[in-house]
DNA sequence: ATGAAAGCGCTAACAG
DNA sequence: CTGTTAGCGCTTTCAT
């Protein structure tokens, strides 16, 4: 039942009703008993606004927006798990749009996902720009926060991982431990993230007098294909790494699926540093050593951002090595 | 621009313009001339219909209410994309709830999904009736699909997994392979799934002239502590099973631990089957073997269901079991 | 303390 | 082939 039937059943003005059920009646001084009355009546008969109705009115939605490469990639499950419970003490909720890591895919998403009135937008893209991508995070209608997957030319409000710090971690605690042959399957190349915590790495390879052999990097796009082939360069080198750093989700299992195959022991005969920690990496045999993204944290910058966000701002948060046991000591390489 | 607006620019009522941009001008014989005129300078002023105005005209929403128990868990993260794609087909939305296993949380989040007026709920409850439940899956208001979790007393259209077969299958593999001490971890034995799981295991075991020890079988929860203190009690049993059923996702990992715990190889002195097939299932070490749900066809059955359907249509589906390494053959036990 | 009226932006029925 | 009119259900302004 609606409003304006409610109101006729208990000859009130819709006004009155609303106001009540709007939860504010003292602010207008309506009398307690009105207000009992209308409560009781709409818990009988079932009744309540129909957020159709104050959608059109107000011009708000109650929904934001969110875009995702893959809601399959337990970071991104875990970030929309996350943003829903920052949203909802905001009596908001999540519209979900996965792009599938499809960049074609995400133009006729983000169009469409633009075009309906929502009241924000945290977007995590593929990675790459496109216009559709510039246009949605450009317009001054709604809000937009991105998020993980940055584009450097889009200067708008941003979450993200100090990535170059996360690289840097990594193969820190390997050099720590004696490697010096350090191998790197990357992910997506073209991808910010991706560039940013190889130049982590290199960086501080270079710093501890380390090179970065050409046949340890290998690695291009998310797919498992692309880790398989990458993996497969890397541990068939001439002279094969002490260590692997995996610079995303899939890379860790590509490896270990090919480590398997060479019957390669992991931590013994390769060590392994992975990329995002998931809930499986401190259970399977060996837990694996891994660079854990704040995702909580994230996710509740992300939607502070959005509401009560000042202009142009990037927050940039630092990653966690979790250690386990996929990374052995090692002397003299 | 709305279409007003963009109406008193090229001086045509709004009328036309919403005809030509709803895209059946021929339906209405509108003019190739003004056609084009309004496809232009729809482009142009960047103008489109806003949905706000028409959710309300129509009553529809073009969004769909998807509630699951954890998107976290990858059985529903899948599901939700595939669901994603089906609907895309239909030019709807996902609105995502998300109870993260807590029941009081997802009558809160019935509460508010079916408040709002969307043109149809997916719902994969935490497994549990309540009166919210109910009252969203039987009021006639908008399509209901019931989705993996089911409750036995409610009548709706449901899409659900063929339990018993499951669980059958997985016992009837060990069987073939000679383990006749078979022990079950199983998830929160409230749930119909879990409890029809366990039935087709002790149904086929039965027949087989096995049976199932009391200290065989153990866990209630779907969390990792449960898991965990199920599998340790399991696993120090005074007569050990030759192997494990796990009837969760969370089940799995548990068991991994506790086997890495206390020194047991899988499968040389456990074999292990686990319910839900995962992303990692093929890749870690062991390949472990799963019984597999039809993920994608369950999303099909359901946006069907959920659109065309008929009344009071359960739809029931055959897991799969993929055969990897973890389940070893034994002699006389 | 309450109500009347206007209007958010759209689409569908009816009219020509 | 196009336009006029009405109304979806709500909230807000103004009035009393």
């Amino acid at each position: 039942m609606n409003l304006s039937e409610l109101a006729a059943h208990l000859d009130l003005s819709v006004t009155t009703v609303s106001r009540v059920l709007a939860g504010s009646p003292e602010k207008y001084r309506i009398s307690e008993a009105t207000s009992k009355r209308v409560l009781e009546a709409a818990e009988k008969y079932n009744a309540a606004p129909n957020p159709l109705g104050s959608n059109l009115r107000k011009g708000q939605t109650g929904m934001i927006g969110l875009l995702v490469p893959d809601i399959t990639n337990p970071f991104f499950a875990e970030l929309a798990r996350e943003i829903d419970r920052e949203l909802r003490k905001l009596e908001k909720t999540i519209l979900l749009f996965d792009s599938g890591e499809d960049a074609g895919l995400e133009r006729n998403l983000l169009r469409d996902m633009t075009s309906r009135r929502l009241d924000g937008f945290i977007i995590a893209s593929v990675g790459i720009n496109s216009d559709e991508l510039t246009k949605a995070a450009t317009q001054e209608q709604n809000p937009v926060v991105l998020v993980d997957r940055l584009i450097p030319e889009l200067n708008v409000n941003s979450v993200s991982l100090d990535n170059r710090d996360s690289g840097k971690q990594a193969v820190r605690h390997l050099i720590d431990k004696g490697h010096r042959k350090i191998g790197v399957l990357r992910g997506d190349t073209q991808t910010l993230a991706d560039r940013e915590r190889f130049e982590g790495i290199r960086n501080e390879m270079k710093k501890a007098g380390l090179s970065l052999e050409a046949s340890h990097i290998a690695g291009n796009g998310y797919s498992l294909e692309a880790g398989i082939e990458g993996s497969q360069s890397i541990l068939k080198a001439d002279v094969k790494p002490t260590a692997v750093i995996t610079l995303n989700g899939q890379g860790i299992l590509a490896l270990l699926r090919v480590a398997r195959e060479y019957q390669l022991q992991i931590p013994e005969d390769i060590s392994v540093v992975a990329f995002d920690d998931q809930p499986w990496s401190p259970f399977i045999n060996p837990p694996i050593t891994t660079i854990a993204q704040p995702v909580a944290e994230i996710a509740h910058e992300a939607v502070e951002l959005l509401f009560n966000g000042k202009q142009k701002h990037k927050a940039v948060l630092k990653a966690e090595i979790l250690e386990r046991v996929s990374v052995i000591e090692v002397r003299d390489s």
